[in-house]
DNA sequence: TGACAATTAATGCCTAGGCAGTAATATAAA
DNA sequence: TTTATATTACTGCCTAGGCATTAATTGTCA
C-alpha cells in the first residue's frame, strides 16, 4: 500500500544551486525586489503594501489576525502596523466588544493606496510569470502548497498536548 | 511568431491566498523554521548555516562573493560574518595579493559544524518534498528559476510615461 | 463565585537585511 | 604618470522579524 518515499537529496552531493529552497530565496527575493520598485511610486517598502492590502480585502482586522496572515507573530505585527500608522495609511481602535483586541481600520489615505495595490502588484505577478502556460502555474502553486504543508510543526493538534 | 502572453492575475480578483508570492512566502516561511529547529543542535539560527556551507563548499571565499551567493550585499554579510566570527567559527585573512579582500576560512570548529550541515539540511529538504515525485522536483526547480529570472528589468513598458 | 488557562497587544532584546555612504586599494584610460 | 572609475569591506541608519515576557482581559470549569 505504502510507496516507497525517495530521498531526492543527499549530503554527499549536495550543492546551493540545485537546492529547491536555494533556488525559492532567489525566487522570493527577485519579487521583493520588483515589488519594492514598485511600491516606492506610494512611498511604501516592498513588505508594506501587503497589511495595507490584507485589510483593505477584509482578510483581517485585528493585530493577531493581520500577524497570523502573514506568517509573523503579534510582536513583529505590532511594529509593523507602527510604521504604517506613523504614515497615516491605518488607524487603531481599541473593540468594545473584547477590550483586549484592538481593531485595524484603513483611514482614506490609506484607502487609496490599497485600492492601487492590486493593480501594481498584480503588474508584477504577470512580469514574473512571463513564459508560464496556465498548467505550469497551477502545478507551481500546488507544489508550493504540499511543500509547506510538510513541515515538521504543522500537526498543531499534537503539539498542544 | 509571437504567442500572446496570458495575463494570469488581474487587480479585480486578486486574492493572498491564490497568489503565488503569497505561497512561495509561506513554503520558505515553512523550510525556514524547519532548519532552524534543526540547526539548534550547533548552536545555529536557521540562517546562519547558509553561509558556513557555502564557504566550506568552496563556493566563495570573500565577503563581497559570499554577499552575491546569498542575494545579499556586503553590509549584510559583513555582520552575519561578524556573529560567525564571534562565535568562532570562521576566520578573516586580509589578502596580500589584493589588500581590499579579506578571505574567509573556516576554523576547526567551523569547519567541524558545516561537515554535518548538508546531513540534516537534506532531512529537511527530503521532508518538504515527502509526497514529491522525481518529476515534480525537477518541475518546481525549473519553474523557481524561470520565476526569478522573470525580475530585473522591471522597466515596464507602461512605467516611463 | 474563584481559580486557572487562554488570548490579545505590546515591549525588550536579539538576529537579519537594504541602502547610502566612506576609506583603501586596484584597474583602466588619458 | 596622472586621472578617473570600479571594487572591496565596512559603518550608520533604517526596516523587518523571532522569541520571551508582561499586563489586561476573556473564557472555562470546578
Amino acid at each position: 500500500m505504502q510507496d516507497i518515499q525517495p530521498d531526492f537529496y543527499d549530503a554527499a552531493n549536495y550543492t546551493p544551486e540545485e537546492s529547491v529552497s536555494y533556488l525559492m530565496k532567489g525566487a522570493l527575493q527577485a519579487f521583493y525586489k520588483s515589488t519594492d520598485n514598485e511600491m516606492q511610486r506610494f512611498d511604501l517598502t516592498g513588505k508594506q503594501w501587503a497589511p495595507l492590502l490584507l485589510i483593505a480585502k477584509g482578510c483581517c482586522d485585528t493585530v493577531a489576525s493581520c500577524a497570523r496572515a502573514s506568517y509573523s507573530d503579534s510582536g513583529a505585527m505590532t511594529r509593523m502596523l507602527d510604521r504604517l500608522e506613523t504614515k497615516g495609511l491605518i488607524r487603531r481602535i481599541r473593540s468594545v466588544a473584547d477590550r483586549r483586541v484592538v481593531n485595524l481600520e484603513l483611514t482614506d489615505a490609506g484607502r487609496a493606496i490599497a485600492e492601487q495595490i492590486p493593480l501594481h502588484l498584480v503588474k508584477v505577478l504577470n512580469q514574473h510569470l512571463r513564459g508560464f502556460d496556465a498548467a505550469e502555474l497551477a502545478e507551481l502553486k500546488t507544489l508550493l502548497r504540499r511543500f509547506a504543508a510538510n513541515g515538521g510543526d504543522t500537526h498543531i493538534a499534537g503539539l498542544t498536548a
